[in-house]
DNA sequence: TAGATTGTTAATCGATTAACAATC
DNA sequence: TAGATTGTTAATCGATTAACAATC
C-alpha cells in the first residue's frame, strides 16, 4: 500500500527490487546523490516514469537536488519490507529444491532457510550444507513451532496444490512456487511464481523471431541484388 | 512475428506457455474440443483476450464450433519453436548451475543440456548425472563445434556480462541469465532473464501489504466496537 | 535569486474487454 | 436452418510519457 491507502499496480511493485539493485551498485560507487534524469540513463526507465514510481509511495526527492542514493535505497527496502528476516522451508528435495536450499545469496539478504521436506526416505535425515531434510509429514508442526513465513515449492507438478493447501494451513504468509504448475492460494497468503519452463518457452520464441527476422532481410536484400 | 508479420506484445508471448499447459492437461483428459468461453473459465484470462491472443497467429477456431485442442496444441507448441530441439551450455556449475544440468524436465521439452563451464579446477572433469563440468577457457571453441543454441548464464553477478558477451561471441541464439544483475546483449541474441532476487523481493512486498491490509481491518473493527 | 529538479496533473499510448457481424 | 462461437472492430481501461507549476 502507497500514501492514501491507494492500490499500487504490480508493474510498479515488479520494478522496485531492480531500482533497489541500482542503488547498491551507487552506494558502492560512492554516489551520494542522484537526479531522475541521471538515473534514467543508467537502468533505462524514463526519468518520468522514475519520479512516477517512487511517488507512489511519498515524496522522497527534493527539488531542485534530487534523490538521495542512501535514502531512496532505504525507503525501497522498507516499502519491500527486507528491513525484517524472514524464516523459509523448502518442500521437495530434489535438484531445484537442493539447489535453493544452498544458494547462500537469500541468506545474505535476510531470507533464511530453516528446513527442507521431502517424503523419500532416502533424502529425509541428509544433510545440505546445514539444512536438514526433514519428514514432511511433520511440516504443519514445523512451520507453526518454527514460526516460518515463506514454503518454497519445489516439488513436481501433481503435488504442489497439495502442498500449498498444507502450507498454507500451517500458516505461512507466503508461497514461492517452483512448480511447473498454477496453484490456488488463500487471500491472506501471497504468492510469487517463478515458472522456469514458461521462461524457457518464452526465450524459444524470441529466439525463432529474431531468426525470421534475418531470413526475411536475407531474402530482402537478395531481391535488391537481382534488380541490380 | 504473427500474420502480417505484426510485432506481437510481449504480454501475449508470456501467456502463450501457460495456454500450452493447459492443453496439454486437456489433452491428458481427452478433451478434444473448447470454446473461448470454456478455456477462460479454466485458465482465467478473458475468452474475449483468448480469442484476441490467438487471432495474433491465425485464425484457429472454428465458428460455432471452438478450439480442436490437440491442433491448438500443436499451432502454439510451434509458434514457441517448440517443435525444434535445443543444444544448452550452463556456465558457472556452483548450485544453481549443477540444479539446472541435472533437472531432466527441460530434456524431456527437447532443450538438451550439452555441457557445464566452469574456471574451478576442482569442478573441471566432474560428472552432473551425464553432463560433464569443461573448462571456461574452451567455451567459444566447444559452442562453435557442437552448435549450441542457448548459454544459460549461472555466475556472479560480477561476471555475467563478460560470460555474456563470450556466449554472444561464439554465437549462441539466445541467452537465459540467472545472475542477478542485468546484462546487454547484441540485437541477433535473445535473452530472458530469471532473477531469482528480484522475484522473492516482489513476494515479500506482497506478504507485508497483506500483513498491513489485515491490521488496518482489524483497528477498523476495533473502533467500530468501541462505537457500539 | 536563478537554476535545477521534483511532485503532480494532463495527454498519449497500448493492452484488455465488450460488442457484434461473419460463418460454421 | 437455427444456434453457437469465432474473428475482428470499437470502447474502455490502465500504464507510461510529457508538461509544467511548485519549491528547494
Amino acid at each position: 500500500m502507497g500514501k492514501n491507502n491507494a492500490k499500487i499496480s504490480n508493474a510498479v511493485i515488479k520494478r522496485l527490487p531492480r531500482y533497489r539493485r541500482y542503488l547498491i551498485e551507487l552506494k558502492k560507487k560512492g554516489v551520494e546523490k542522484i537526479s531522475s534524469k541521471e538515473f534514467s540513463s543508467l537502468i533505462g526507465y524514463t526519468a518520468s516514469q522514475i519520479r512516477q514510481d517512487l511517488n507512489n509511495f511519498g515524496g522522497f526527492g527534493q527539488q531542485g537536488y534530487g534523490y538521495s542514493v542512501d535514502g531512496l535505497y532505504k525507503e525501497i527496502s522498507a516499502i519491500l519490507g527486507l528491513d525484517k528476516e524472514y524464516r523459509m522451508v523448502i518442500v521437495g528435495a530434489g535438484n531445484l529444491g537442493q539447489a535453493i536450499a544452498k544458494y547462500t545469496h537469500f541468506h545474505k539478504q535476510g531470507f533464511k532457510v530453516c528446513a527442507a521436506f521431502d517424503i523419500n526416505p532416502n533424502l529425509i535425515g541428509k544433510d545440505l550444507d546445514g539444512i536438514e531434510i526433514l519428514d514432511y509429514e511433520n511440516i504443519v508442526e514445523y512451520v507453526e513451532e518454527e514460526e516460518i513465513d515463506i514454503g518454497i515449492i519445489c516439488v513436481n507438478r501433481d503435488n504442489a496444490q497439495e502442498v500449498a493447501d498444507k502450507l498454507s494451513f500451517a500458516g505461512v504468509k507466503g508461497i514461492w512456487n517452483f512448480a511447473p504448475t498454477d496453484i490456488e492460494v488463500p487471500t491472506h497468503v501471497a504468492l510469487e511464481v517463478v515458472h522456469l519452463s514458461d521462461s524457457l518457452h518464452s526465450l524459444a520464441y524470441h529466439m525463432n523471431d529474431i531468426q525470421k527476422k534475418e531470413v526475411a532481410q536475407d531474402k530482402h536484400r537478395e531481391e535488391e541484388n537481382l534488380r541490380d
